[in-house]
DNA sequence: TAAGATTGAACAGTCAATCTTT
DNA sequence: AAAGATTGACTGTTCAATCTTA
């Protein structure tokens, strides 16, 4: 705050109404550590992946969805929503990934308005390369970080955030096979 | 995974080693909520700002930290640290806001190598209006999905992985003043 | 020589518009 | 008419290079 007649951001009024307009002490502790968390930890991941494989951190998730079907394919559309992307994202991200050789696009057999993507075999071998050192990375940065319980707890936490971020969303994990 | 001779990415494997090279199911779903957040989040703020005050949410936020120095000025450079951005994002985003009236730069007396970024009174009345809905959102998708003792297990959470992810850094709230 | 700051070029993401198939 | 997908235009970010002052 800059004088006493004004309110402080993110800071609790010193008569707290029953919804307070700003955040107690320990709400904008957490608030801020997340603030931090959401920029910080993307660019850590882009880091490790540009330096160790050549990839972005989305780039890797989409090669690693695909390669956890069974026939290495799916949609776009479901792509981008295990992918947490919008579609033009992906069609953006997957058409560079076309021209590397790591992926493949064909028109879906059973819907002509859909379109598969499909692993490649060289694609599948970037995961494949890619994958321990980035599991690592994640381990050290953020699994690490937290014992049995913690991680429990903290799991609890996203599942609730996630439900107000798309209250339409069935309840999480997204992701068949999970 | 696409045939049984290969892994399956962020699972765990039947017989987990010592330093295991996947993610347990545990591990895999607080990661893969934690990188839901990580996509989703930062959308829904920006959604929400732009909506309603015409802002990014980083944007919001070096106006929002500019506003709670009691001279409502700071130096590039740490204005920088306490956004959580580079230099170079923090240069470009200052002159937008600049051209908009929202904030004014001039040397620092101190030292002829710094700049200061200082809130005009626009600016100033931006953060002011656009607050209240943005604490508002920032509550409902975040805060209030959790209670006290989930607030406190969070907060522990963040700093742990704060710390591994700039160990460098001073503990955890960076921000001076909280 | 280093710190702070900015810039230009390259790149990625977003939004609205478009096209095709159902 | 709606769903899936893509594109073009615009905007924002990043990276390396540059400039200034200490």
């Amino acid at each position: 705050m800059a004088t006493d007649t004004t309110p402080s951001f993110h800071r609790n009024s010193p008569e707290p109404p029953h919804q307070p307009q700003w955040l107690t002490p320990t709400e904008r502790e957490v608030w801020l550590g997340m603030a931090r968390l959401l920029a910080t930890l993307p660019a850590a991941l882009d880091a490790q992946l540009t330096r160790d494989a050549g990839l972005t951190f989305y780039e890797y998730t989409v090669l690693a969805m695909l390669s956890e079907q069974p026939d290495r394919t799916l949609r776009m559309s479901t792509l981008a929503e295990v992918t947490n992307a919008s579609q033009s994202r992906l069609s953006n991200v997957v058409k560079r990934l076309e021209v590397r050789g790591l992926v493949q696009r064909r028109a879906d057999p059973a819907d002509g308005r859909c379109t598969q993507a499909v692993l490649c075999e060289a694609g599948w071998n970037t995961v494949v390369s890619a994958a321990p050192q980035h599991v690592a990375a994640v381990r050290e940065l953020v699994i690490d970080a937290m014992d049995l319980e913690q991680l429990r707890q903290i799991s609890a936490i996203h599942q609730r955030i996630l439900a107000r971020l798309d209250p339409r969303a069935t309840t999480y994990p997204v992701y068949p096979g999970n």
